[in-house]
DNA sequence: TCAATATATTGACAGAGTCCAGATTAGTCG
DNA sequence: CGACTAATCTGGACTCTGTCAATATATTGA
């Protein structure tokens, strides 16, 4: 995995719009390097990059990504919110026992999971799937 | 919806091993009661019902009958847990505009979610999957 | 470069859930 | 029925995520 320059980074923040801080070119950096992190995580790893960040400039950084899509977050029961950069949607496989996460892609051509047994008038944008399971690590035999 | 009468909550209780307690009768009954709920709108139903608990009482019941499978538990990105007495496998479906939650049968037979198109080497015992749209009276038209 | 605007910092705060130690109650056995 | 033992409940403190609001600082565009 290569890491990304700066100039991916800013270029993307630039592309939709936003304007180009420090903080905000280290978040998606974290973001990106760290896959399914933790807004904790981000901050630690922001602040190995640029020396000193808010929790808050995190936050917001997030935030603002998140609505210009070009970040994306989930949060998978029992675990506080991940961030990834992957935005076309997909789904996560999650061990049960050591929490590790895999990204799975939407079965081919359209999601199938769009259209449940019933969708009781409801007009469905998003299936959102967690695959819960055991890891290859954690398997027994 | 018939209210279920104490007998039935206490055989329940009863059925799994569990001792019978007027906090986790009126707990299961609440559960039972409001769909989807979160535990303070349990707590609240709880306290109409016997008058007073503490808010450790119900989160201590929710947990044991949790375990003893006859109370499911999920949590909605953006919401606290939710609670319910199905335990079948089902799915949800959510209202992004106003929060409102229904119920989905998994596709008859087996799941078809249950087999993603990489399953990384994981062994997956549960496919969780929210359907995110807008109900029939969020839809402008 | 300078001003206008968007971001970041700081500190307080809120909601959800957990931990702990002591008091209470349920279920059991004689 | 009465007492014993284990399970449950209470109350309060505490943690962890995340948000709000006011002030300070950086970015951008003319």
């Amino acid at each position: 995995m290569t890491p990304t320059s700066v100039s991916d980074a800013s270029d993307m923040l630039r592309a939709v719009g936003l304007s180009v801080t420090a903080q905000r070119l280290a978040v998606y950096r974290a973001v990106e390097h760290l896959h399914h992190a933790t807004a904790d995580q981000i901050c630690e790893q922001v602040r190995h990059e640029i020396g000193a960040v808010s929790r808050q400039a995190v936050y917001d950084a997030l935030q603002t990504m998140r609505v210009h899509r070009i970040v994306r977050r989930f949060e998978p029961a029992g675990s506080s919110a991940r961030y990834e950069t992957r935005v076309d949607n997909h789904h996560h496989l999650i061990c049960r026992q050591c929490g590790s996460m895999c990204d799975v892609d939407c079965a081919k051509g359209t999601a199938p999971c769009l259209h449940p047994v019933d969708d009781h008038g409801y007009l469905i944008d998003e299936a959102e799937v967690i695959y819960w399971g055991t890891c290859p690590d954690c398997t027994p035999n």
